[in-house]
DNA sequence: GATATTTTCGAAACCGATTTCGATTTTACG
DNA sequence: CGTAAAATCGAAATCGGTTTCGAAAATATC
């Protein structure tokens, strides 16, 4: 039988609100009564109503997550889905639970705002690798906690986790070197990806920091971070007939995208060109060539999103952004001559 | 500011309930009234609260998802996660949301009917390959509408959707068939995994009404449906000394285990060993060789799972269950000689 | 044992919606 | 124009909790 907390008090022959109060552990309840009730409750289940609580407290429980930009992705992006694991399991032990909001209910206003009053959550996190859109703005200026990943959020209740992009592009640009590529491509993804873009820039910055000459028409774009962008990336390259000798893609898809593109040309890798991709996503053992990469740490960003979530939440802390070390992957995309 | 029904109420100079009914399009309101209100609750961009309305109706708009079973690899479970993608997107499109119970806050219970009671879904979706749990069970016999993905739920108010194992296997049996293989092996997961067993026994059936002779000496299995399973059974063979000329692992993660183990030992596929995945997941274009396997369709598995749920919500459908055609995916791992 | 203090408990208002049912207003009709 | 019927609206109870504040009971103090 569903159970609520006038029936729980009726059997206990206590009040309403002392079984609230044992609820929540407030103190003037004594061991002995509290004792008895507790009983009751095990033996049928009572678990109280959330949105009796949610409305009596305006606290949830409830954190929001919300697939920015790149839409139709959601669960199958195999990057963010391992951030997303490793965040939900962290929330979890931190006593929350997640709500996923659907975008196409609302998908012309996407008032991600209103959403989140609507089910009062806690908090949010937004995931996304594109720019910020308006709808987004307005939750990051509200005072609704939330997390950026991979987005940078300003707002006075925001903060936002990401790995050091310009870190990234500078250890690839390092193995690269020591390994005697000089002349260096890359494959990034729209203009309005600040994530590609931060990459490129790095990765610019460290090309000519190695001392080495930048040449831009080995610099190409895709239409997002997908495999089929990279395949795409690379056709435009070899229609150029002049390739690079090592290229460093923003994703790991791109990446496996340029490598089927070489392939069909019947090019070799390493030998011919010489591939790094981004982020480590589990396909990269399984591919052939397996794929060298720069891993993002997914399991910390993840645990690192739910703490500073959990203090902006709890008024520990007024946001900010944490910047995770990457770590070079070596496998066979290129070569693994020993680097002094 | 933060807007409720009794501020629109006021602002618009009527009762709260006819706010309320505006919101719900009841019959007995004017349309002067209801114009007038409308236009106070666009420009306040009021949403009502759901907890407020999940208290008073009992429906929530929310449907629980459960991972059950395999701890831990929720959303980077690479089948189940496309099949997610799709069931969420068209239950959006139905008016829910998603909302996602942590395994850690109940840990030792894994009392998944009261965490439904406790947020009033109005349905749930339950994601598993592994045989049914105490916990499951309880939640299958209950009144709350259930829809199981690769699980077979028999409640009154329950349904399950999942691919059609013995027609995946016999599609398994005749490529290999077809191409000449007659000394068949098989890979699959523990003994309590329902959808492991249901494809060994269509394997099973299959090689018997082929006329071939069954070898149970090449039937192998791992802890689960991942790559190191794979991996891990495969060199379980090849401690035997024994091969089979062709392998049917039960997911493509396994058969990606095995195809490195295979590699290992300097083994070459398929000319030595020809091999068939099952799901058909994103990475088997990638790997080297591809992986012909057989292809669960994701999206209708998806979709189908909503809208049985969906019916079973509104009294429109007594459960039951739905079962999709696979369908044979050839790429490079079985070599692909015409087959006439 | 009387009084002061501390513990323990419960009544009632409140959170923000829905929904019933009766009252009032409007329209229809002779 | 008067009355019956239909359309429109609002008061109030309700959903299942939380929380304040005052009362009653238990304990401490002298």
């Amino acid at each position: 039988m569903q159970m609520n907390i006038k029936k729980i008090a009726e059997m206990a022959g206590v009040s309403v609100s002392t079984v609230s109060k044992i609820m929540n552990n407030y103190s003037d309840v004594s061991e002995k009564t509290k004792k008895r009730v507790m009983e009751i409750i095990e033996q049928t289940g009572y678990s109280p109503s959330n949105s009796a609580k949610t409305l009596a407290t305006k606290k949830s429980s409830l954190i929001g997550v919300i697939f920015a930009g790149e839409l139709n992705v959601e669960f199958t992006h195999p990057f963010f889905v391992e951030v997303l694991n490793s965040f939900k399991k962290q929330m979890g032990v931190l006593g929350y639970d997640l709500i996923f909001f659907s975008n196409e209910k609302f998908i012309s206003s996407g008032d991600y705002y209103s959403r989140c009053l609507h089910f009062n959550v806690d908090g949010c996190v937004i995931i996304s690798g594109q720019k910020m859109e308006p709808a987004i703005r307005d939750l990051d200026r509200s005072s609704i906690p939330c997390i950026g990943v991979d987005l940078e959020l300003t707002g006075t209740k925001s903060g936002f986790v990401m790995s050091d992009n310009f870190q990234i592009a500078s250890k690839v640009v390092e193995h690269f070197y020591l390994l005697g590529h000089r002349e260096l491509g890359f494959i990034g993804s729209t203009a309005d990806s600040e994530i590609s873009n931060q990459r490129e820039a790095g990765y610019v910055k460290a090309i000519e920091s190695f001392g080495l000459t930048l040449n831009r028409k080995w610099f190409v774009h895709g239409d997002d971070f997908f495999e089929s962008s990279g395949y795409a990336a690379m056709q435009q390259l070899l229609k150029t007939g002049s390739l690079p000798k090592a290229v460093f893609a923003a994703s790991d898809l791109l990446a496996l995208g340029a490598v089927r593109a070489l392939k069909e040309q019947g090019l070799r890798i390493p030998e011919d060109v010489a591939i790094i991709g981004c982020d480590d996503i589990e396909a990269c053992k399984y591919t052939s060539p397996t794929l060298t990469t720069i891993r993002q740490n997914k399991e910390r960003l993840g645990v690192l999103a739910a703490h500073m979530l959990f203090d902006l939440i709890n008024n520990q802390s007024d946001g900010g952004s944490f910047v995770v070390e990457p770590a070079l992957i070596v496998r066979e995309s290129c070569g693994s001559r020993l680097t002094g």
